[in-house]
DNA sequence: TGAACATATGAAGATATATTCATGTAAAGT
DNA sequence: ACTTTACATGAATATATCTTCATATGTTCA
């Protein structure tokens, strides 16, 4: 395995977009199903604003992606690779005794 | 998967504490054998005060282990999980074209 | 076209995080 | 006991990040 500058910055903000309560319940609310903007919104309890600048953050490293449907735009997981990522991670916490 | 808050948060830490450049650096270099805290800070030419807070937070999330050798601490990972979950993130990068 | 709805974005303030500096602690050798 | 070596830690400053507020953009419908 080799880490060239650039794969560290990518891998960096890979986690780095995973760090944050707020978008883990995101990535978690998009592994049932696609959803807008505002259904994300009332479902998780947080600004549509603040909401937005996650999600910008989670597309930025492909976490998740989006799709049009009139005005609405329906966020889902980019792959279930993220899914099983997160599993894996939770798994490791709760490694913990 | 059920998402408490404590997991949420213990997840959060562990993704937090893997969103350093200078930590995934400290990581790669352990992967290949454990290494001595100023083996490390001049490997990867960085200030001994600077790695040391670094490992206190690789530690607290159980990244990494220590072990005790007269005045030297020798660090190295605690899991294969680590490097496991690392090579994953680094290959879903690597799948931007 | 104008109004309402859905989402995005820039700026500002609050908070968190990282690095450095100075110093503390602990083990080993003299 | 004193000095040196190895590492840890607290405080301070610098930087990054998050949230909120205000506003902009784009879409649909009357």
């Amino acid at each position: 395995m080799t880490l060239s500058n650039q794969t560290i910055s990518e891998v960096t903000d890979l986690f780095k977009a995973l760090s944050d309560p707020g978008r883990l319940k995101i990535i978690y609310a998009l592994s049932d199903s696609e959803m807008s903007v505002t259904e994300l919104a009332e479902s998780l309890d947080i600004e549509q604003s603040s909401l937005s600048h996650q999600l910008k953050i989670l597309k930025n490293v492909r976490l998740v992606s989006v799709r049009r449907e009139g005005r609405k735009r329906l966020y889902s997981l980019a792959d279930e690779h993220v899914y099983t990522l997160l599993t894996q991670v939770i798994s490791h916490a709760n490694e913990k005794r």
